[in-house]
DNA sequence: TCAATAAAGGATAAAAACATCTTTTATTGT
DNA sequence: ACAATAAAAGATGTTTTTATCCTTTATTGA
């Protein structure tokens, strides 16, 4: 469904959220550790993410990565278009360029249903209800600590 | 959404059922040129789909590739399957080894809403529907010849 | 002010997906 | 029988995606 490199950046942002905040930041060789992702690849797509305002960072001492608060509400769907592009949201579900609204190929309409289902569920869901989801007790990744953060 | 290969498969096997019959096979530049795919790639694909009892196919001289009654009635998930396989109905949609029911990811049930909508649709769309579609005006590929094929 | 730290950036490498080319095998009309 | 035809099969090439490595830049605590 997602490109592996989306699939990695979606984890990070989810683990920065939950586990990051200002005041401590988080570090490339944690986060790809915990996220099990290529730790230099995650540098490679945190960059990006900062460049399109999805996630903080900081160079130097005490460095790293976290979310502001602007950042903890955006939706799903900007990271994901952030990382793979609008492709995902437009064009023809077999690839024609010839299928329109006009002259709609044989699965048109039915896939406009699909997707746009899958672009709702990416607007309704915002990072920090993705990290809150993980600190409530459905583990995911290998963020053991997440207990102690939990109220 | 789908790969490429297996865009261009769906899109042949398409074709093939509109415009071929048992009597009148279709060959591979005829499949190349109207489904606007590379010819050889497609001809690889279409051994797949022969392999995987999707498509029929005779060598020789008037031979060609063609669809029996049984193929025709197969749904869209079958050619799916053969291409892509199970990927796509399978695993984490985060790519999580750790996700499961017991252990969801932060998007799991949002994402089996959406997995299982787009099974659904693939099991209820057959070849038939597909190639019908196609031929009651709703024009797609190249295939401008359909018009004589309307009842 | 400077050594340590950590992200940013650029270059390179490996793997997978996509595509092409060439040879072989089966079929058929003559 | 055999020449022509068309798919099957195997080898090879290209492009994109995924991944790593190395150098540079910014920050900070001592």
């Amino acid at each position: 469904m997602f490109s592996k490199t989306c699939e990695y950046g979606i984890r990070a942002v989810i683990y920065i959220s939950a586990k990051g905040s200002q005041e401590s930041k988080i570090g490339i060789p944690d986060i790809g550790k915990n996220i099990e992702a290529p730790v230099q690849f995650t540098a490679k797509i945190l960059q990006t993410l900062v460049h399109n305002d999805i996630v903080s960072s900081q160079k130097g001492v005490n460095g790293g990565f976290y979310l502001n608060k602007q950042q903890k509400q955006k939706q799903l769907i900007e990271v994901v278009r952030a990382i793979d592009g609008d492709k995902m949201f437009s064009g023809c579900g077999l690839g024609l360029k010839s299928c329109s609204e006009k002259e709609p190929c044989p699965l048109h309409d039915k896939f406009k249903a699909i997707r746009s289902s899958l672009k709702k569920m990416m607007e309704q869901t915002t990072i920090d209800e993705m990290s809150k989801t993980l600190k409530i007790g459905r583990v995911l990744l290998r963020i053991e600590q997440f207990v102690k953060h939990e109220e």
